[in-house]
RNA sequence: GCGCCCGUAGCUCAGUUGGAUAGAGCGUCUGGCUACGAACCAGAAGGUCGGAAGUUCGAAUCUUUCCGGGCGCACCA
């Protein structure tokens, strides 16, 4: 299905019931209400909920059955309704035409989606590049990749931004290390990238010098010398802070690309220096007083924004140091030139050359200082989210405090952090990793990890974990297929397991990392759904081994058939149920939760896998219901593919 | 101390703007493969929604308070 098109047969009927709610209503008894809508309890009370005379009758002050009765007589017929009945206190229950319904699907009523004006910018992964990525970091990358895929699924407009923090401490840590602790070269780093994994040398080398910095404090002053010197640009070391730092995104690239996730651009901290886009901010902010320089106290000779500009006390001590005493500026500081470039709101652009380009021709694009070849227009967002773990609440709140006061006030309303929680590890994957944990932490239900210390699951490692539990299973089930056929499979379980597992909870959970469960494969998981869209496939192929066409559905299933036929609960709630996608993934984006899809293709893969245990559809003698249930399996298949699509999950031939 | 988040079944979690008998997965127990392959399905047991008070026709959901846990509150990012 094309992005921003999708079923909209549910979506449809449910307003034009609430529109004739609403009219008669106001005809009745002149009350203007919105008419809201809910999914009864029970799936036998009809499709459509209407709590409406409660909301009445506190006005009319009457019994909310009486009204609700007055409605129901009034209402008269509405198209596509079957009947209306009274429930509980005064509950109205619309029960659905399953023929009409049906109808409707088969002829494939696909509407454009309510898309939002502008350009919606989304922010994620945004890992310091002197490193190999976690599985923390995949949280963050799935997540915003998934509410990306789904924005977009909505017919919205969509910028995938990576910022590169490329002149960082955590960069010159690791140049630190090369320099000063090991004695290597440009050269030399350079030799290495091309070995395996420099990323994962890195990854120790970065855990050393923290640790060494902690038993020699005198070694603070390399770093402060290697930052100085890639803030500057020039020279040995500033250029082996963007071998490193070029190389490790590279690798951060590949990483997320197994698992689907690419950018449109990386706007990098380096360029975000040299084209001053600071300097033009701070005047801003200087400008319109958002900030002051502190004449006392322990941020004397700094410039500060007041803590009551974003939710502190007037007191100096809840101020936030913008620009050091030093004159360098803070992390913040760059963050809301930042942000305000991305709303276009700076004055100012990057250049940009093309970082590289798929098989698909997809391009990443990254800034750059000198023009170069004609690239898009970047930034100038409508709305831009951050996908930012929560820990960092605090610093986006000073970002939009930073709009707020510099008077833009729309955009800052507009500036979403969208915030979840960490990923831990459960106590007894530490234990599998060799991590000591003391007594305490054995009876806590997760255990932070930590970048600085080395602790941690590395995002390839655990992709290669399972990719190689998926490959035994495929194996042992498909031995007559090709090897690399076989590998694709697996890759592709294990891709799905590894996203459904950081979707399926809600943002502000956090997760328990637990090898265990992650590897395994049944109940909750990817694979599960996956299986169910496999099965579905696998009738329709069938049916063409056979050599039989499927049925034209439109012929074989007209309305009284099609009545006849979704009579029955099993198969009207499946087909209900998959109509359903598309207004579970704008649910899903209304409330930033991209759980709910995933909540949702598990529930439908759910009521799939009931009904291919109880229905057998290719050895079905009747002919009007084969055709149904055949209808039924393509339209699932469909649906759940479509689902899984948003969700960045593909679907393998077999399993 | 201040701010944000979380306490729901043995465990891990869902629960739409307050709505009908609080739901899944895992685990436990019982059944189901001559296959549209069981990475599955059916069934059972399991809950004073952390405690208390309040708001109202109605509270897991909103308010207050207490208890228990997590995360922030750098001239780090």
């Amino acid at each position: 299905m094309r992005d921003g098109y999708y079923d909209k047969v549910f979506h449809v009927l449910e307003s034009r019931i609430q529109a004739a709610f609403a009219a008669f209503v106001k005809a009745r008894y002149g009350s203007e209400v919105a008419v809201a809508t809910e999914q009864p309890k029970q799936s036998s009370f009809g499709e459509l909920a209407l709590p409406i005379a409660f909301q009445l009758a506190r006005q009319l002050k009457k019994a909310p059955k009486a009204i609700a009765a007055e409605i129901v007589e009034g209402i008269g017929a509405v198209e596509g309704v079957a009947a209306m009945e009274i429930a509980g206190n005064g509950y109205i229950n619309v029960r659905l035409d399953r023929g009409v319904y049906g109808r409707l699907l088969l002829g494939g009523v696909a509407q454009a989606a309510a898309a939002k004006p502008g350009k919606i910018i989304v922010e994620h992964t945004n890992i310091n590049p002197n490193k190999a990525a976690h599985i923390g970091h995949l949280r963050n990358s799935v997540l915003g990749d998934t509410f990306v895929r789904a924005l977009r699924a909505c017919g919205n407009t969509v910028e995938v931004q990576n910022y590169i923090d490329n002149t960082g401490v955590q960069v010159a840590d690791v140049v630190v290390g090369f320099h000063f602790l090991e004695k290597k070269s440009v050269t030399e780093v350079r030799g290495l990238i091309g070995g395996a994994r420099f990323d994962y040398v890195c990854w120790e080398l970065y855990a050393r010098i923290s640790s060494y910095y902690k038993d020699h404090p005198e070694a603070i002053e390399w770093r402060k010398r290697t930052l100085h010197e890639i803030e500057e640009g020039h020279g040995e070391i500033a250029e082996m802070g963007h071998v490193v730092a070029d190389a490790i995104v590279e690798c951060h690239l590949k990483t997320m690309r197994r698992l689907g996730i690419t950018y449109d651009v990386l706007p990098r901290e380096s360029e975000i220096l040299h084209l001053k886009f600071w300097a033009t901010a701070f005047e801003q902010l200087k400008e319109r007083k958002a900030i002051y320089l502190e004449a006392e106290g322990k941020n004397k000779g700094c410039w500060v924004m007041p803590g009551a500009h974003f939710g502190g006390s007037e007191e100096a001590e809840d101020s936030k140091v913008i620009v050091r005493s030093n004159g360098t500026v803070t992390y913040v500081g760059k963050d809301i030139a930042y942000q305000l470039w991305k709303f276009g709101l700076l004055g100012k652009d990057f250049y940009y050359r093309v970082l590289k380009t798929y098989e698909d021709g997809h391009r990443i694009w990254v800034s750059t200082t000198a023009p170069g070849d004609g690239s898009p227009a970047f930034g100038h967002g409508a709305e831009v989210f951050n996908v930012i773990d929560s820990r960092q609440s605090y610093l986006q709140d000073v970002v939009v405090a930073g709009l707020q006061q510099l008077g833009y006030r729309e955009q800052a309303d507009k500036s979403i952090h969208f915030s979840y929680e960490m990923v831990a590890l459960s106590p007894r994957t530490c234990v599998e990793l060799g991590i000591e944990l003391s007594e305490e932490d054995k009876q806590r239900p997760y255990v932070e990890v930590s970048g600085r210390k080395g602790l941690g699951v590395k995002a390839d490692d655990l992709i290669d974990k399972l990719i190689e539990n998926a490959q035994r299973e495929v194996d042992s089930r498909n031995p007559e297929r090709p090897e690399a056929e076989r590998r694709k499979v697996a890759e592709a379980i294990a891709t799905g397991a590894l996203r459904y597992v950081l979707l399926k909870f809600t943002r502000n959970t956090v997760i328990a990392f637990d090898f265990q469960e992650a590897l395994s494969f049944t109940g909750e998981s990817g694979p599960y759904v996956q299986y169910a869209a496999v099965r579905a496939g696998k009738i329709l192929r069938k049916v063409e081994e056979r050599g039989e066409a499927l049925p034209d559905f439109e012929r074989a299933l007209p309305d009284e058939a099609m009545a006849r036929q979704l009579a029955g609960e099993d198969f009207w709630q499946l087909l209900l149920s998959a109509s359903k996608a598309g207004s579970a993934i704008e649910r899903s984006v209304a409330s930033g939760e991209p759980s709910h899809i995933a909540r949702y293709a598990f529930q439908l893969a759910q009521d799939f896998s009931n009904f291919y245990a109880k229905y057998p559809v290719v050895d079905e003698q009747d002919e009007e219901k084969r055709a149904l249930l055949l209808w039924m399996t393509q339209y699932f298949r469909r649906q759940l593919e479509y689902t899984l699509g948003v969700l960045g999950i593909a679907v393998p031939e077999y399993m």
